[in-house]
DNA sequence: TCAGCGACGATAACGCCGTTATGAGAGGCT
DNA sequence: AGCCTCTCATAACGGCGTTATCGTCGCTGA
């Protein structure tokens, strides 16, 4: 149960502030204390250690994730509800993109590991995903099956193009967005709703 | 133009192999110049430093997936042939998580950061992706298309997936590769392959 | 043959890092 | 007042990347 004492939100502002803007090899218990002006102490007190802080650090990550898409107004077209959930899921990787990588990374940083409370807030955010996939297959705009498994598609590959577009690799075609990302899920979409069944594989 | 000399050869092998056992915290100059048997200056002498080092392992990291899809044999099924590069292409990279994340990842390890060589073999191995798809779309398996951003699309799921399953998210659904990996692709192969154009978004 | 040279790498040092031990100070409770 | 707990500054330990120094080879040219 953490109080939110200054210390500790000034640790946990200077730890976003340098992890934005110089990216992870910035994040050290040394620097991040001169920053918060007090001692590398602070950070053991508070959270125990790097690890744990950082773990903070992606909490905070999934829960605004969460509130973006959330923030994503429904309309009657079920569809466009879907595109503007994985816009606004990409806006949020693109503008805080080491956060992003930190929370799907399997990088390095110290060492954490997703623990259950973590992992929870982004199963909520995913819940958030199933949910708009379940209301297209009830419109119509998407062929009933498994709400879960069709997110879970949606989601891997927008996480790909997204994971791709930090890493520069987009740049395999001209105007990415336009050649990759929303035809990709266009297309992923279409092949969502056709009616007859092709067994995979 | 590097000579192989015993101990460049060494330490390649001990970065191989520390970066696959133990992952990137283990890759240090003192660690890797005590496995290999000799001083940090070894290091520097053959390499410049761990970010040189770190771009020889993702250099033959991209030769050796480059490899692997290229020992794909074509078939009279063209979109078979595609599954089976995707299958191998998701196989490298499970069978060297670590190398697979440094060659894609915003990650650490060092502030690398991708050469036109490196990224030159990494195109490459984007290249025979391409031609599967220009074979694709000749056979009327695929739509006509620009067969760089159908790849590109169809890379990008891909590769959403395989990094969902590095992470463990891919544990949102019980049986990742029949629920989300093949069926994606297969839907998005569908989609692909609509003659009717939608205009995206 | 042998002097000279250049490459290689072992040693040691510098300033970072994460972490821990120690102790000083502040605030509340009895 | 006494005590106790919480907070954090200081200092230390070992490990890190990197650099400077210097000894030791093997080769080359006369």
């Amino acid at each position: 149960m953490p109080e939110e004492t200054d210390v500790r939100r000034a640790l946990l502002e200077a730890a976003a502030r340098l992890l934005g803007e110089e990216g992870p090899s910035a994040l050290s218990t040394r620097r991040l204390a001169r920053e918060a002006g007090t001692s590398t102490m602070a950070v053991y007190t508070h959270f125990g250690g790097m690890p744990a802080l950082v773990r903070e650090i992606v909490a905070d990550g999934f829960a605004r994730l969460f509130d973006r898409v959330a923030a994503v107004t429904p309309s009657d077209d079920v569809v466009d509800d879907l595109l503007r959930v994985a816009a606004a899921y990409r806006a949020n990787a693109l503008e805080h993109p080491h956060v992003y990588a930190v929370m799907f990374g399997s990088a390095s940083l110290g060492g954490y590991r997703l623990r259950d409370d973590e992992l929870d807030v982004g199963l909520a955010a995913f819940g958030q995903l199933v949910d708009v996939t379940r209301r297209a297959m009830a419109a119509g705009a998407l062929r009933e099956d498994d709400p879960a498994a069709v997110a879970g598609q949606l989601w891997s590959a927008l996480h790909g193009y997204v994971m791709l577009e930090l890493s520069g690799f987009n740049a395999v075609v001209d105007d990415p967005e336009r050649q990759l990302l929303w035809p990709m899920l266009g297309h992923l979409v279409e092949g969502l709703s056709v009616q007859g069944h092709r067994p995979d594989r």
